[in-house]
DNA sequence: CATGAATAGTTGATAATGACAACTAACTAA
DNA sequence: TTAGTTAGTTGTCATTATCAACTATTCATG
């Protein structure tokens, strides 16, 4: 770095930088290092909501948009995506005939072996030499932080994620 | 939530969701918060960027992007914005004619005041019931998992942070 | 010293995304 | 039966990251 000649310090060394940009540069390498072992899988997107789908047995657009608070305009362009892909399947719920229940293909079950196959080999990358009791205690804290922050007022902000 | 009826849970409650999403979901709201406290003053994004600029007593657009790691195409214009509100001033380098020197304006400085402010105050906040050798030890162990995560191959990824 | 390579910054194009509003279809409650 | 609600869809807008092409300036090398 010669960016250090000119007295410009890595952010990440200095004490006052934000809690949110250090996390923002973890999230942006974990995710990086995440799609890069994906990236022979016939997508590049929308990795975790795949994953979020195959797992739970029943999961409507309207409930997705909750869980992961986007717009459910969002969501829609998501799951076009996906099955654009083949990976999942719009069935309409029998019961009520409004709601999109959404399922992984046979492919898109495929798909999430390696998603969460490539979601733990890097966190065990991220958490390596760190003891099993570390590993508790720090994702602890995160939760204590999230719920710490849960009720400050707060103006809405996004996150786009994308891929180059 | 009415979401738990039908099977869906909260990620973060679910050990395997991943770690860049449980961090970005803090990272979000502590944004968020800080934004809302920074709601008066005459700017809406790049609170950062514009401590950063303070604090470096020279500091070029390459320099930047080099730090935040974003195209030096993104750098110019958040200057262009930060320098239509009369935040910053950039001035050309006598000794080398191409660069810009960039720095912070009386007024940016004054709002480099309230930014630290408000930043500090939503740390403080998110590490309610830390002791300070529990703030010590995540910090460090942030800096470990971005320093495990540094080496590996990576797709590069962007996360934007939008605010509504 | 001249020429080509490298660097800093700018501009324009493209792509992804989120928010919002307006809309349809289906359901619910009165 | 009718009004209101809900799930999903579509379109528009705003933001931003990246890339490529470009100008101006500096550097390196023969």
């Amino acid at each position: 770095m010669e960016d250090v000649k000119k007295g410009i310090v890595d952010p990440l060394s200095k004490e006052d930088t934000p809690l949110a940009f250090r996390l923002n540069v973890i999230a942006k390498k974990y995710y990086g290092a995440a799609a890069k072992q994906m990236e022979n899988l016939d997508m590049e997107r929308y990795f975790f909501v795949l994953k979020l789908i195959a797992k739970s047995e029943f999961i409507t657009q309207q409930c997705l948009a909750n869980c992961l608070k986007v717009d459910k305009a969002g969501i829609v362009r998501m799951i076009d995506y996906l099955s654009d892909k083949g990976l999942v399947i719009r069935e309409v719920n029998p019961n009520d005939r409004r709601e999109h229940r959404i399922l992984a293909s046979k492919k898109g079950l495929k798909y999430v072996t390696k998603i969460e196959a490539s979601f733990n080999d890097i966190s065990e990358k991220a958490f390596a030499g760190f003891t099993k009791a570390e590993v508790k205690q720090y994702l602890e804290m995160c939760q204590r932080i999230n719920e710490n922050l849960e009720s400050l007022p707060s103006t809405e902000y996004s996150i786009i994620y994308t891929k180059n």
